[in-house]
DNA sequence: CGGCATTTGTTCGTATGTATC
DNA sequence: AGATACATACGAACAAATGCC
């Protein structure tokens, strides 16, 4: 790990542990720069990291504060699965696969992702259970090529532990939008949506570090259970 | 304007007009450091935040390269209210005032508002109509202290122009949260919610440079005028 | 009010490591 | 292997904001 990497992990872990509370001065630059035997820069590019994140504000003569101990509040800012914000939660989560299959690129598809048009394309529709009840419906679209292996064991555990861990491929940012729609049909299959008209669905399109994209996803949530947070910076 | 910021908005301007278009590499470090007769570390800054926001992505040992050159989606990613986001649309927007008063700080309001018990808070409601129809309920309140002379006119045009250029305050972040609730009694007498049972709730608490917060507001929005879009990154 | 110490902000120059082609 | 390009790290200097005396 890198020495600005080192140095924003042992002070990330002190605020999420709560050991650095929120309000409180973080160590000056000289301070760490002590501490660590580390330049100027190098300290700098920690704290900036954390300030990026939000878990931390810079002052300009006053010092760099705590602002949030919650790191699932940063990370629902971020790109997560939803084992990765289910799994702290301490939840009663159940996945099942409703479909799994394949079609070229064509139609409406093309205005979602960008590649070549005919490309194979993998659809995955799955339907999340929170204490029984069937609260998310998540209709993925992959790219055959980029992802190649995928099938129905490994869609029943985490996609993005597979894209990640099993092919080596790094995730760089996502485009995301959120709106509430009226309930379409496959709504109503396989969500419990008690009489609700609406829907909120989360899109995503989710591109690899080279900047191809590899995903478009909808995410599609009951109104009960939605919740997002994030930290938004002029 | 800093050096660093000034190449970063000559690069921006380049992709937004798409002299350089998606997927075409930028100059590289050193030829940057050329052009501006600038240092390597300043070169990088201004790429990386061309990076942190979305526009472009760079690759170890090749490039950087062009992602996109739409600054819109962008700007919704971070704060802007209301004004800002629909000036752009040629919407036909109006705004009412629908209570403009003035209350301690106490009660439940504590939990939102980080400032001395006691504090003389400005709340205000207003409801914001699109083509004719009342699709959000905004309930600001501001720290007195903070934002003085906030009248009833302003509160009809925009606040957050008011704050930033009379004022002169520096607005630095915001914490946000997104989320579905069932319909309020204020809900009812405001919106035209045509029976949906439910409204989407962007809470925001907002703060200054120097680290105080000076607002907390519920942007309370109709279902079917719902839209939010933004960039996360890994 | 000025002066001084502290802290972050910006910029420069340089060296070495790592990835791509 | 060599050239090019980005990644990390160090050291130094001056500017600007803050707080205290």
């Amino acid at each position: 790990m890198s020495k600005y990497n080192q140095i924003y992990t042992d002070l990330l872990a002190s605020i999420t542990t709560e050991r650095l509370q929120r309000g409180t001065r973080l160590p000056s630059e000289t301070e760490l720069m002590d501490s660590y035997q580390a330049s100027r820069g190098t300290v700098r590019r920690a704290i900036e990291q954390l300030q990026e994140r939000g878990f931390a504000q810079k002052i300009h003569g006053k010092g760099t504060f705590v602002l949030s101990p919650n790191p699932i509040e940063f990370q629902l800012g971020g790109i997560v699965s939803f084992h990765e914000t289910h799994a702290d939660l301490g939840d009663d989560v159940r996945t099942e696969v409703v479909e799994f299959t394949q079609l070229p690129l064509e139609g409406p598809l093309l205005q979602h992702i960008e590649a070549e048009p005919g490309s194979l394309i993998t659809r995955i529709k799955r339907v999340r259970r929170i204490g029984g009840k069937r609260v998310i419906l998540d209709i993925n679209h992959f790219v055959a090529d980029l992802i190649p292996g995928l099938d129905q064991a490994i869609a029943e555990l985490s996609i993005y532990a597979f894209i990640e861990q099993t092919l080596q491929l790094q995730i760089s940012y996502a485009q995301r939008t959120i709106e509430a729609l009226p309930r379409s049909k496959d709504d109503q299959t396989h969500l419990d949506l008690d009489g609700q008209s609406h829907v909120i669905v989360v899109s995503n399109q989710t591109f690899l570090q080279d900047g191809r994209q590899f995903e478009y996803t909808e995410s599609r949530h009951t109104l009960d259970k939605f919740y997002f947070s994030d930290i938004a910076r002029r």
